[in-house]
DNA sequence: GTCTATAGGGGGATAGAC
DNA sequence: GTCTATCCCCCTATAGAC
């Protein structure tokens, strides 16, 4: 299985249409993601990108570096999402929850291993976050967060502390993607019905959101 | 493997307060829900419990016959409350979700693990439930279901499918205990806030849930 | 760069003394 | 019932040929 490159044109193996070092990755990416860090074996990842246990030590020189890098990546990618949403001066506050709601629905629909993956080995590392994201400022100094505060201040609502809105937009949102083997073993919920009650989550997680933090009618203040 | 438990006087180590076979599974519930299967190794369950390797095989055969009875465990407790709650005939709709609420909330405050623990074992071993527990019953053939669809009915609202209020009130309150790492690791959040922001739940979310799926002022069927 | 073969070590399980 | 000592497999990582 020799690996002409043809650089000329691309870096691209014909098997598989990625070189060695991306297909390691791309394996590695799906089984950690399936099964965390720990119950993962090289063997499996090196098996499943179609190449030897070896070149896995060859490229990423462990296992736990290949990890490291693809929680990066994946964390990485995760909150991007969030950060140019949060950030978006074209948009109002709405429009930035239903963006924020559709995309990473969209994302759980294709990979709902993420969230539980995360959260896993955020637990068993916590240093994973510290170290690479300012997940602080990522939140509290964005325009999302001025557009917020403004919309609570106009409604004179009484202040609960913000993180309960943050975390319930995002609970709502990947509840789901956390549930869904117990949907499927418990309610033999299959791949379709998932995704329809993603989708319908779609339109009715910014209502919930609007309705039990936003509206001033029945706002949190009422004893 | 007899177990004469002489209770005339007590089975009781003086060691502890507790017998080995318990303290090897206070010992074993306590690293298996903080670290999951994969990632605990026999020998730190039986230096916790204080005890030698080999009594854990003596008592338990396996690494994963222990696992098994600890998750049967966790699991039974977990859903007990469920299910004495939604068949509580002596309660209206409100105080039965007021009930899950602040129970649910309590036993998060003490064990914030247990959630993390159930949905990635879960996952990887999806047998455990449906051997176990009849959850659909557990859910959909209770008093509690019966008063759910009554008041609907009642207000006139357009029905969005059950699972969305079901997941939405598991989702409310577990999110904090499932979130608590990234809340220590990224806001320095430490014990207090963290049982502060519960307490604060148990009033929120009951107005929550409330407010999103039984108030016909302000529907789902709004379009 | 990619393979085979193997070193090295950790972790689950057991034998057997007490 | 509890311990020490040990087995043995499995998994990560590396050496070395091609």
């Amino acid at each position: 299985m020799q690996k002409i490159k043809n650089m000329s044109e691309e870096s691209l193996n014909k098997t598989g249409g990625l070189d060695t070092e991306e297909k390691i990755k791309e394996a590695a990416r799906t089984i950690f993601h399936q099964k965390g860090y720990a119950a993962t074996r090289t063997r499996d990842i090196a098996e499943a990108a179609g190449v030897n246990l070896a070149l896995l030590n060859y490229y990423f020189r462990s296992k736990e570096k290949l990890f490291n890098i693809i929680m990066s990546e994946t964390l990485g990618r995760f909150m991007e999402k969030i950060r140019l949403i949060f950030n978006d001066p074209g948009s109002t506050l709405e429009e930035k929850i239903g963006m924020i709601t559709s995309q990473y629905i969209d994302l759980l629909i294709d990979e709902p291993e993420i969230p539980l993956f995360i959260i896993s080995e955020v637990r068993t590392n916590p240093e994973l976050l510290l170290e690479k994201l300012p997940i602080r400022d990522l939140i509290f100094r964005t325009i999302f967060y001025k557009q917020f505060q403004q919309a609570v201040a106009e409604r004179r609502i009484d202040a609960i502390h913000p993180i309960h809105y943050l975390m319930n937009m995002i609970g709502l949102i990947i509840m789901p993607a956390l549930a869904k083997p117990i949907l499927q073993s418990a309610f033999h919920m299959n791949g379709d019905a998932y995704k329809e009650l993603m989708e319908n989550r779609k339109q009715l997680i910014p209502r919930w959101l609007y309705t039990i933090h936003l509206n001033s009618n029945q706002s949190d203040n009422e004893k």
